[in-house]
RNA sequence: GGAAGGUUAGCGAAGUGGUCAAACGCGUCUGACUGUAAAUCAGAUCCUUAGGGUUCAGUGGUUCAAAUCCACUACCUUCCA
């Protein structure tokens, strides 16, 4: 089947919604938080510890997996979900965002894009119809379309041009599509323009896909408030009937913010990657486990959390972990910080349901940035 | 008793007349990270009121100039008695 997309309810004093997705392999209420596991693991958790998180959708990417360990091994193991003892829902992203994040020297040309095998050198040659093929071996629930993410840097000329060569692969990517199992989504591109999102919005809609992605937000260096604009200017064109993906995104302020203008499924490195890097979420503000004012702290990292690392370990513990490069650091602050991620999601469905999203936000911003701890 | 080698920042270790407040590594501290080439990367790490000040075991010397050369002292290592 392809997975459907019910709008339960309209929050009254913006554009968030609280809505309801149903894939082949389970239904998830959204607005929610996707953690991503590139190479068919989210770094250091099983995909038990992730389910018994509540999380629904994970990511895996077809780059990577095409290069290691080869779609035809996956495909030999029965599918992704087999392969990695995953049975919740798997999306596929489609190489598009390495066309953005590999190292040169690298050539996009109309047909597709040549890399460069970050493992190896090899010279590779990726095109929708190769992506759709490696993505349709692969089994995921839902398939990207092969797009160019183009840097936040990128000029009005560059993107315009990047864009409707996107659109042009979205449809290669959907003639070639052959999963009946499958669903697949196209993404819009067009940096912080207005009539370019709008564009790529409304060409890309017409190509009907079954659901929709932003893109290319989440690249560089671009700022937030531009980050918030090129959403405005593409949820508007976006059919109300279809889940809404904005790619990449992850920092908590930025997932409230996306829902407040329309948005309802997320994705993102950054809980996980933070962990390994010794830092957590809090309701008060990230924290940097590493600082020496953590030695003696026998506090667990976030009083209000009932994560598994918060029952159970003190911040000190914690930090000696980190500080000793023990791999049950990262684990335990993964665990912790996708935890907190899954939570606030929770938290913003409620707010939508008491129509108290821009409340919540107001809130939850305050807390934040207020050094409690 | 004799011979040889050694002593450099928190630790390890380069440096053997000026470009040396002293490479590099570790440790420590701090920061960054948004569709994962990321358990990674960057910065700081003698003191400082930021003008400078005090360093290379100690003391004395040679020199315009010493971590670097000389003398003595202390300590360490190995070998011979």
């Amino acid at each position: 089947m392809k997975v459907e997309y019910t709008l339960l309810k309209k929050e009254k004093n913006t554009k968030g919604r609280l809505g309801k997705i149903k894939t082949n392999h389970g239904e998830y209420e959204t607005p929610m938080f996707m953690p991503v596991g590139t190479q068919a693991t989210v770094k250091t958790l099983s995909p038990e510890e992730i389910k018994e998180m509540g999380a629904g959708i994970i990511l895996a990417n077809t780059y990577h997996l095409w290069q290691r360990p080869g779609e035809n091994i996956i495909d030999k193991a029965g599918g992704l979900h087999k392969f990695m003892n995953y049975d919740g829902p798997i999306l596929t992203d489609s190489g598009g965002f390495q066309v953005f994040s590999l190292a040169e020297p690298k050539n996009i040309t109309e047909d597709g894009v040549t890399f460069k095998s970050h493992i190896n050198g090899d010279t590779l040659f990726l095109t929708p119809e190769k992506s759709m093929e490696i993505q349709n071996k692969l089994d995921s629930d839902i398939a990207m379309c092969f797009d160019e993410c183009p840097p936040a840097s990128a000029d009005y000329d560059y993107l315009k041009n990047s864009l409707e060569r996107t659109i042009r692969w979205a449809k290669r990517c959907k003639d070639s599509f052959n999963n009946p199992n499958q669903s697949l989504f196209g993404i819009i591109q067009g940096g912080f323009y207005e009539n370019l999102r709008k564009y790529s919005a409304l060409e890309t809609v017409k190509l009907d896909f079954d659901g929709y992605a932003i893109g290319g937000v989440a690249n560089d260096n671009e700022s937030k408030e531009d980050m918030y604009k090129a959403i405005e200017y593409s949820a508007p064109y976006m059919p109300e009937d279809k889940v809404r993906y904005l790619m990449g995104v992850g920092d908590p302020i930025d997932i409230i913010e996306g829902v407040i203008r329309g948005v309802d499924i997320f994705d993102c490195v950054i809980p996980t990657r933070l962990a390994r890097h010794g830092h957590a979420y809090t309701k008060n503000g990230k924290i940097n486990l590493r600082n020496a004012k953590y030695k003696e702290d026998f506090s667990s990292v976030d009083k209000n959390c009932n994560c598994y690392a918060c029952k159970n370990y003190t911040k000190s513990y914690i930090r000696h972990l980190i500080v000793a490069e023990e791999t049950f650091g990262a684990r335990l602050l993964s665990i912790h910080n996708i935890n907190f991620l899954i939570n606030l999601t929770k938290e913003i469905r409620e707010a939508i349901k008491n129509d108290q999203l821009l409340k919540f936000r107001d809130k939850f911003i305050k807390e934040y940035y207020h050094e409690k701890n």
